[in-house]
RNA sequence: GCGUUCGUAGCUCAGCUGGAUAGAGCGACGGACUUCGAAUCCGUAGGUCGCAGGUUCGACUCCUGUCGGACGCACCA
């Protein structure tokens, strides 16, 4: 379809300049990919359509004369013919594509175990950095709109043909960490979460939340957790034998969570590794002026000339900050693997730090400082109010999927499809999945967006199982079908008897696949891609009500609905993965 | 004060590089299961796209201003 598009803008600029010539007019005419195309806003008119408006005053014509030239040339051109045709409606040139070599070419590509790719970032090396979370305790609603983001967009610039790597920044030093580890000392005994029969970042959430009672009970509390960090810096081997042990089990407890939500990384780094780095880059920059030495010692920047404050980065101590350690990881990361891009996907309540660190990076002489990117995404709050661990109205990733998974249990029960669906366990998570991915995906990143459980409990409209139930209902004739069910199997398919409006409708859809995926992947949006499988989805319930597939009186009229439907659940199949949504064969 | 960002139907959100009648879902109302799975489908009602200017043949889309909301501007991460 992209292909076409192109030769179709070529044959328009080659009418053009025709009609400029009959004309004698001399200004020179837009090149072929300068040529606009559009959707007409109902497929009556066409198939795509070209405005003719900003080619009216080269030509001192009016846009409907223009477009009537335009057309009259393009009858006589025969790759125009090859294509399809066009025809002037008003101030527009509409074409018309020539159904049966489309419908050929789409099934056929459909049918390849590529499928759904692009090819937007072919050849580009694209790192992405997400999930980050602190050791501290498990996941939280937040954390799953980072990670579904992550690794959606991971999936999606990968099919677009980029090479990525996904990496997951642990914080798993700082005084937060501290708290938990003191509130342990104070009130875990020794137990561990096999004795408590919690996740490990479960157990260990209980503890920090644990230390706003110690704090009660020990006013030095806040005292004492800052000394235990000065422990730890120095590297205090009881201290650092606790901290290991209670940050393995975070992070086993996390990974769990990773796991079940399909997300993974093909790196792992911890800010304890590297949070000294970065020092040695700001004292050289010192020295090359980028950055000035205060009286008391610490080390700023001024960021005055791009409307910014003053920044440390620094302490007078000469100990790193955040800052400092960002620079640190960024050089080292592309000393590491050189790449085209790197996506940082952080709330947007940093968007600030990122324009200090890219703008000091580029201050330091770092040309790919223009290849970093900071995705930032808003707030997910809840009904409420916004969600905060202290006020307890922070909701929990394993719960909430858990929650979702008893629901969709309920459903399977209540439509009586636990035979029909197998593993009745499995098939709930994966709806639930599903419900909550397409929820977050939905939305655009940079909203702050409202959490509603209640809606995102409700499996009825444009969600995620909705998606699942229209790829099920596909699956399910084909696999009637295989079972040698209805009139195809007796029929030849022929990708000519899929001519009427209905069947191009959906081969259409079908067919913008590639386009979306690249679209998606260059605007960094993987809302682009749910928003397909929305259409794709409405397509093809429209579709199947109306065109009976496997009782269809005419064999291979049948055998040639069972090529598209094979076609739809391939594009299901390839989209659902690209933004986490399980694909299902039944539910 | 400075910076970032959002403001589209009662609610939650789409709207691709400016282009032909602004779209979904939920909610409301009315229909469709002896028909490949009704977690579905069809129809009706509902919007001066925050407001005011500007650029343009054309603005929900770009620019300026303004009002309203969110976030940020630590020797915390």
């Amino acid at each position: 379809m992209v292909e076409t598009k192109a030769a179709w803008k070529r044959i328009i600029a080659r009418a053009l300049e025709g009609y400029a010539a009959e004309k004698g007019v001399a200004a020179p005419m837009p090149a072929a990919d300068a040529i606009v195309l559009e959707r007409p806003p109902t497929s009556e008119l066409g198939d795509f359509g070209f405005p003719m408006f900003p080619y009216a005053k080269l030509l001192r014509s009016a846009p409907a004369l223009v477009a009537q030239a335009v057309a009259r040339i393009v009858e006589r051109d025969p790759a125009a013919a090859r294509l399809g045709g066009a025809a002037a409606e008003g101030p527009y040139l509409n074409v018309r594509l020539a159904r049966p070599a489309v419908v050929a070419e789409v099934l056929a590509r459909a049918g390849s175990p590529a499928w759904g790719r692009g090819s937007a970032l072919r050849g580009k090396k694209v790192m992405v950095e997400f999930s980050s979370p602190n050791t501290n305790k498990p996941l939280h609603l937040g954390h799953l709109r980072n990670n579904v983001l992550g690794e959606s967009l991971s999936r999606i610039m990968s099919a677009a043909g980029a090479e990525v790597r996904k990496i997951d920044h642990f914080n798993d030093r700082g005084v937060h960490i501290c708290k938990s580890m003191l509130a342990y000392q104070a009130y875990g005994e020794g137990r561990t979460p096999a004795d408590e029969g919690l996740k490990g970042d479960h157990f260990v959430g209980k503890y920090y939340v644990l230390f706003n009672k110690l704090m009660e009970e020990d006013p030095k509390a806040e005292e004492k957790a800052q000394e235990l960090l000065v422990r730890w810096e120095a590297g205090d081997a009881e201290v650092r034998a606790l901290w290991q042990r209670m940050k393995d089990w975070v992070i086993g407890g996390i990974k769990e969570t990773y796991a079940r939500t399909l997300v993974s990384f093909d790196l792992y780094d911890y800010e304890s590794d590297t949070y000294q780095l970065g020092v040695d880059s700001v004292l050289s920059g010192l020295e090359k002026g980028v950055f000035y030495r205060n009286e008391d010692g610490s080390v700023w920047a001024d960021f005055e000339d791009i409307n910014l404050d003053k920044k440390v980065f620094l302490r007078k101590d000469g100990t790193s900050l955040y800052i400092t350690q960002d620079i640190g990881t960024a050089i080292a990361r592309h000393e590491d693997w050189p790449y085209d891009r790197l996506i940082y996907v952080v709330a947007n309540e940093q968007a600030y730090h990122f324009k200090i660190l890219f703008e000091t990076l580029r201050r330091l002489g770092y040309a790919w400082a223009a290849d970093l990117h900071h995705l930032a995404y808003g707030m997910v709050n809840l009904p409420s109010g916004r969600m905060k661990t202290r006020e307890g109205t922070v909701v929990d990733a394993d719960d909430l999927i858990d929650e979702l998974a008893s629901i969709a249990a309920k459903e399977i029960e209540a439509k009586g499809r636990e035979d029909a669906v197998g593993d009745s366990r499995a098939v709930s998570d994966r709806i639930a999945l599903g419900a909550l991915h397409y929820y977050l995906l939905q939305t655009g990143p940079m909203k702050d967006m409202l959490y509603d459980p209640e809606q995102s409990l409700s499996f009825t409209g444009d969600t995620g199982p909705y998606i699942q139930y229209m790829g099920a209902r596909a699956s399910s004739i084909i696999r009637k079908h295989l079972a040698g069910e209805g009139n195809a199997v007796k029929g030849d398919p022929d990708p000519g008897l899929l001519a009427s409006d209905a069947d191009w409708e959906l081969v259409k859809q079908i067919a913008a696949l590639p386009e979306a995926v690249d679209s998606s992947a260059s605007a960094m949006e993987p809302s682009i891609m749910a928003a397909y499988l929305h259409d794709l989805a409405t397509a093809f319930s429209a579709w199947y009500r109306d065109n009976p597939v496997l009782n269809n009186p005419d064999a291979d009229l049948a055998a040639s609905r069972i090529e598209l439907v094979k076609a739809v659940k391939a594009s299901f199949e390839a989209a659902c993965a690209l933004v986490c949504v399980p694909f299902l064969e039944a539910m």
